[in-house]
DNA sequence: TTGCGTTACGACTCTCGTAAGGATG
DNA sequence: CATCCTTACGAGAGTCGTAACGCAA
């Protein structure tokens, strides 16, 4: 057994069972790969494929089993490159954020200043994502960090930190009659609405809010970002409901802030990691920057 | 990086950091060895070792760290052959139980007589020790299984559950003064007194009872087992103070019994395993044989 | 002098890539 | 006939063991 046949396993699992990629990814050929995955089930005793006559289908019961192992030895071996890594005290390295657009956009940049400022030669990655796959990103270890405000709950494999709280606003043009104070939900529902498409920033506490109101939400166009919504609401589409962070003073003055804290429950940003994750001082130190700016009042 | 490579790191630390004795557990010779370690230690760029001088002494902070992540491999890489062995049915194995003498000698026969009406073809080790180095025996692979009363508590790396509970009990020749019912603790005192040493089968209960009754344990004589106490007790040198469940009525049938269960606290006997390690069918098996012999009245 | 770690070098093992073969849709 | 997996075989990389060396108790 060697690290080489338990990550052509992994790679398997990535590529559909295509024993041909999976070499590729590991940089051998094809019969290099079959050859290996051969002499790993000779050594175990069982095969841990499923074939249909040579073609590769999926793990066999054991081979699946073992699969939860190999990531387990997986993880450890990126740490400790990873531990090496820090204590070289090499300031450089990567930072793969995975992350929605209203962070990336809205609530990362201040933070990844600092950090470059300390740390300027980290690379940093922003993979932007939908919520649903940025939990997988952390899974498949395409990211090592995911800042994210829906999905993030309950998964065992993750260690999930409060990152900061915020609410929603809604955006009018400034002659729009909705332009006032102490709104309610009811007016709100009558206006045709434009928000984030389902499971991106907070859209399950405006549904919430509406569902417990006995209003329906009517959605008349929803986008994965806040652009896209500012976009429509000055062409005149509707009332727009975004997140207060998604609000720019300076480019955004021709909008109309209308205040909906009291009508929709407040959403939390988290952050979200491995849990055994090895975390370079770089990565820390990033967490703690992220942190440091949080308004939480638990 | 290969396994080899960090299989050595763990058993530089376990030969005290002989390279040539390390080399002898891998089946290499010293110059092998040697040459592993600083391919790895060039890999990851930092020496994981100290030197003096060419002698090795030690982890670097570093190499402490990773060591920890070679242990997490190590536990994993088990697991798979683990997992593969069991799957392939097969009813043989070994299973390796670390207990103390009483545990071995008056509890485990019975459930180690069940357990081979099962699996007739398992091998067993009982690996007797005291209760210190017991828990050493898991974290070492030395052990699959720990039986024991002390000692097992609040080691996050373990899964302890509950066996059983038992009661301690005096014995003393027939025709003795304190061979009567409901004796006090001092009267007790008041004997030469013969038990367990410390750290053995619910001394610190023993130790506990006496402490609070503002009474000092004065122990005559202590060893690690019932038996040699019997023997003591048989020659009129004092009070043996023993487990119930040591005391045997076909041979003990000279020694008179008191029970103590008013005077000194239950003992809970528990068995442990690592927390990350697989349990094959006949593992799981035996535990469950283990905890349906249990008397918990929690 | 013995014990321990490193260095040098030839032998061997293991794995790879090329190429050919067989199965499947 | 294109795709995918397996098998055969020679080339090359990697690891090992022997042996010689350096160093310290």
């Amino acid at each position: 057994m060697n690290f080489n046949q338990l990550e052509l396993l992994r790679f398997l699992q990535e590529t559909n069972f295509n024993l041909s990629k999976a070499g590729d990814k590991l940089n051998v050929v094809q019969s290099a790969a079959s050859r290996q995955i051969q002499l790993l089930e000779e050594e175990l005793g069982s095969s841990l494929l499923q074939r249909v006559g040579k073609k590769l289908v999926g793990f066999t019961p054991l081979g699946d089993k073992i699969l939860q192992e190999i990531e387990v030895i997986d993880l450890a071996r990126r740490n400790i490159h990873s531990i090496a890594r820090d204590y070289k005290n090499n300031r450089n390295g990567t930072l793969r954020i995975a992350t929605t657009h209203s962070q990336a956009k809205y609530f990362l940049p201040e933070s990844i200043g600092q950090f470059r400022v300390e740390y300027p030669q980290i690379n940093i990655y922003m993979v932007q994502s939908s919520p649903d796959q940025i939990i997988d990103l952390l899974h498949r270890h395409q990211a090592e960090l995911a800042i994210c405000t829906e999905k993030l709950d309950e998964d065992e494999k993750l260690v999930i930190l409060p990152c900061y709280d915020w609410h929603h606003i809604a955006i009018v043009p400034k002659d729009h009659p909705l332009n006032r104070d102490h709104i309610t939900l009811e007016q709100l529902a009558a206006c045709p609405l434009l928000t984030y498409s389902p499971g991106f920033t907070g859209y399950s506490n405006i549904e919430k809010a509406f569902h417990e109101a006995g209003l329906t939400l009517d959605v008349t166009l929803s986008a994965a970002d806040s652009d896209v919504i500012k976009t429509y609401v000055r062409q005149g589409l509707g009332v727009g409901i975004i997140a207060s962070t998604c609000y720019e003073n300076k480019n955004d003055r021709d909008l109309a802030v209308i205040d909906l804290s009291h009508l929709i429950p407040k959403s939390r940003t988290k952050i979200a990691f491995l849990k055994q994750l090895y975390l370079p001082g770089f990565l820390q130190y990033f967490i703690g920057l992220l942190q440091a700016k949080n308004n939480l009042n638990t």
